[in-house]
DNA sequence: AGAGTATGTGAGCAGACCCTCGGGTTTTGA
DNA sequence: TCAAAACCCGAGGGTCTGCTCACATACTCT
């Protein structure tokens, strides 16, 4: 029988300055880490070390590898839905291929930025019980898209707004990582497929 | 300085019929061990004992855990290649929709019937360096859509329907996975959103 | 039949990794 | 000022994993 494991929550809130700045540190270096040398290379010694800190002070904060790698993923999952309201509030008033250019390049940025974290964080969203973190982040990441789409499309129901959200976000999300990771010369061919699919999808069968 | 690692192809070709089954018996048991334990669990000791093999004979086929692994990519990204061929010849002269919906068909069943296995080859593939198989394996796949999209827009030269079908795949991958990873109660979400993904795109800029 | 080759075996080694634990250092607050 | 609380440290225990090697068995061919 295996013994109940501990959550993937935080171990202890740190209170004083210098223990958040070594739990962000330990987050920092783990994604450092992880772009750098890839899930193999993703252990908790060399995370600790990346952050300057101790293995103890490590596991002082997370009560194991999982409980960090979790918290990681929903940093990077917060960051991505900031990421997205800022290109839809600034897309406001505009046309909607502009608005789709604009979010289409926001995620070529991120990819561009870290595309073996990214990697990592997308085989361990499925295999870490982190449904409940997900969906939140993930809600806020539609709603801005819905956001965007409503604007566009004021016809629709915010249900099938919500659909065609989703959508887009797996559509732009997949090209832009199919393109980016064969590393063309620039990246103009990876930003004009995915605006095309994006158009192609949300203006077809409107 | 690293010293250089064994290559990734196999180390033997199996002359007898027995040698044959254990090559492919690991084969089925390294995809087998994939899909029910994840990364985590696929260990070379795991995987000969589910093919009924000793650790011993594994060595034999395989310089290394990584080349058994490449192994079995070669083997899926092969399938996957004949899955789409029958597809595109069975929809010969049928509507672009049909075919499509055929595509995705084929796309829902080979993910419904291991998700793990696949996500684990997404991840995989970009770790190893394989690229030659992959750029064979994953022309044939090309080839295929091309073939079939050529039907439908025969207008367009050779260069742009390879760009089409590789657009095409991405996208219906993405959506598919998207949907089916969900467990939805069923599938036709599944396939509607993917069917529309793929048309909106392939009809539009036309 | 029997020598030579191909194939199969599994105990166990070397190394790596997660995590604990006993103890030290810094900060807080009265 | 000084005790309590918060924080930090890092050697190493226990466990697991990839892989080797010395030997056994099955097959082939003359």
């Amino acid at each position: 029988m295996a013994t109940a494991k501990p959550p993937l929550t935080p171990k202890k809130q740190p209170l004083q300055a210098r223990s958040r700045a070594t739990d962000d540190a330990l987050i920092e270096a783990a994604a450092h880490i992880l772009e750098e040398r890839g899930l193999d290379g993703f252990t908790t010694n060399a995370v600790a070390e990346r952050a300057g800190a101790s293995i103890g002070s490590l596991y002082q904060y997370f009560p194991n590898k999982d409980a960090l790698m979790a918290a990681l993923i929903a940093l990077k999952q917060r960051e991505l839905g900031d990421t997205l309201s800022e290109a839809v509030a600034a897309s406001s008033g505009r046309s909607l291929r502009h608005g789709v250019r604009h979010l289409v390049r926001a995620a070529i940025d991120l990819q561009r930025a870290a595309p073996r974290l990214n990697a990592a964080i997308d085989y361990e969203e499925n295999r870490l019980p982190i449904t409940a973190i997900l969906s939140r982040t993930g809600d806020d990441q539609i709603a801005a898209l819905v956001t965007f789409l409503a604007e566009h499309f004021p016809a629709k129901t915010k249900a099938a707004l919500r659909t065609d959200a989703d959508v887009l976000r797996t559509i732009v999300r997949a090209v832009v990582d199919h393109y980016v990771d064969r590393a063309e010369p620039d990246f103009r061919s990876a930003e004009r497929q995915s605006v095309k699919a994006a158009l192609g999808y949300l203006r077809h069968g409107a």
